[in-house]
This record gives structure tokens, sequence and C-alpha cells, in this order.
DNA sequence: GTAATTTACATAGTGCGCTATTTAATAACC
DNA sequence: GGTTATTAAATAGCGCACTATGTAAATTAC
């Protein structure tokens, strides 16, 4: 029954937790974002409110819609967290008067500011992910294609 | 001044959403999870309880804590998360008695059942991913690789 | 011009994932 | 044997990220 048998170890190792690509990702997401937090920590951002200010720092004045778009989260995830930015006075958040069911959200000098601090960022993590930048290019190319994959079911 | 412009242009990318490795893990994730959402609906699990499941399929009878290591997550996520899994029946938990201090859990006849229907999700996930076992192994070694260097510092 | 539909955002509720702290049990030390 | 330190799990609180739904504004259809 050796077909079985290899049936069966073909089984074992597709639910086998080291197999699986979803727990790498899930896995390294969780340590990258630990290590994004410890870093972070200075300038009193979460780790999705730094990529919130990544978005706006590269393009200021967008709506709410827009800034969904960029980081494919529904406003239901943005709204409390630009909430909290705008507690923060980071970012003023006001109805367009073009279509009033838009929120603009704009950097406030203090948000415009902060891009100064947060430079040193990505060059903590390069040094942290002990990679050369043509292999952080190519592996999040690979993650950039994979997504378009899942995307597209 | 051209090299006051390179270094501009340097630093514009990065901080530039897209150069991030960290925004396509974490995009990438998202989009895993949403899959993964879609495909165990059926099962009635969630994505993080799913990898819970698969860890006991894999190895009944572990501690919270060894379950914790297997998944790097702390106590405090483990707890709610398998007492919602006891509260559909998938497992029990009980103090040992060799050390009252720690939970064992332990997959019921219907957790072990559950792996039968298991047993088709990776196989659509693969589909869904669009990529090669090949290609998928090779990017799952190389997030398992990240993940090491990001938790030794 | 009005009604129906669609859109953008907000809210409610749920399930994580984390830090900090508490509780109870075990181990180490004197 | 008693005290102190450590360990395992649980709890509290907070910040997401999601689905579902509600509200208000804009667009479309008639």
């Amino acid at each position: 029954m050796t077909d079985d048998n290899d049936n069966l170890d073909h089984d074992e190792s597709m639910l086998a937790l080291e197999s699986q690509l979803c727990f790498a990702l899930y896995a390294t997401q969780l340590s990258m974002s630990k290590l994004y937090r410890r870093l972070l920590k200075r300038l009193e951002l979460t780790y999705p409110q730094y990529l919130v200010m990544l978005v706006l720092w590269e393009e200021d004045h967008l709506t709410v819609s827009g800034i969904g778009e960029r980081l494919s989260l529904d406003s239901a995830t943005l709204t409390p967290l630009l909430k909290r930015l705008e507690g923060a006075e980071l970012v003023r958040r006001a109805r367009t008067r073009e279509d009033e069911r838009q929120v603009e959200v704009s950097l406030t000098d203090k948000g415009s500011a902060l891009r100064e601090q947060a430079r040193a960022v990505p060059v903590e993590v390069q040094q942290a992910t002990g990679c050369s930048r043509p292999e952080i290019q190519a592996l999040r190319d690979q993650l950039n294609a994979l997504k378009r994959h899942l995307d597209n079911i």
C-alpha cells in the first residue's frame, strides 16, 4: 500500500503548520509589527498609524477612501484610527465642500514635522532584517505579486 | 546640488509606502487572511482558530504555553481563543495534575473529525496563490528566515 | 421635480494581539 | 519549614480589522 502511504504522508504535510505559507506570513508579520512597535514608540505611533502617516507624507489631503485604497483598509478600520491621529494633533479631518460625504485628511504642521524623525525607521528596520536591499526588494515584489493573485479570486 | 537631490530622492523612496517590505507583508497578510476567512467559514473557524487546530492535529494534548511557542502567541491571546474553541466543543481544557499552573488542551472527537474537512483548505489556498509548490516553498523559507532575523534583535 | 439607488463615512459588535497586572502554583533559597 | 522568586495562565484595557448596518449626501432613473 505504498500508494496509500504516499497519500498519507502527503496529507500529513499538507496540514502541517511548518508547511503553511500562510503561517510563515502570519508569524513574520507579527514579528515585523513587534519590531516596528519598538521603533515607533518614540514617535508615539502604532504601526497602522505609521502606515497612514507614510501615505500622507507621500500625498497630503486624501479622503478616507483614498487612504483606504492605498492601504486596502475599510473605513470602519480607518475612521477610529484617524480620530486618534486627530486627537494627537497629527492630522485634521473635515468634510469636503465639493462632496459632503467625503472626509479630507490633512497633515498638521506637527504631522509634517514628524516625518523627520520617521526617516530613521526604515534604516533601522533594514538593519534588523539582516537582508541586503536587493533581497528585500525581491521579497517585497514576490509578496506584492502574491497579494495581487489573492485579490483576484 | 545633484548630491543633495540624490539624497532627497533616496529619502523620498525610503519612506514611500511601496518601498516598504513591511507594507507588502502587512497587506499580503490581510489578503491571505481574507481568503482563509472565506474558506474557513464552512468549518466555522476563524483564521487564528484554524492555526491552533493545525497545531493540535499535528500534536494533541499540548499546554497553552506549548501552543504559544508553536504559534508565537501570548496566553493573553490564546486563552480567550481556546475558550471559544472549547465553547464550540472542538477542544477541552483542563489543569494538569502534575502542575496545576498548566492547562492541557486536547481535541474532542468533533475536533479531530474536523480535520477531514480541513484537508481541502491548503489545496484551495494553493490554487488561489497562483504559485507552484516550489515557489510557495521558496517564499515560505525566505519568510521564515526573515522572521528568525527579526526575532534575534 | 421626485423617488430610487448608490456612495462615503460612521457606528455597533466581534475576534484577535498586544502590554500590564493579578492570581495561584511551583521552585529555589535560607 | 518558611520566605522569596519564578512560572503559567487569566484578566483588564487598548488598538486594530472585519462584517453588518445606519446616516447623510450625491447620483441616477423616471
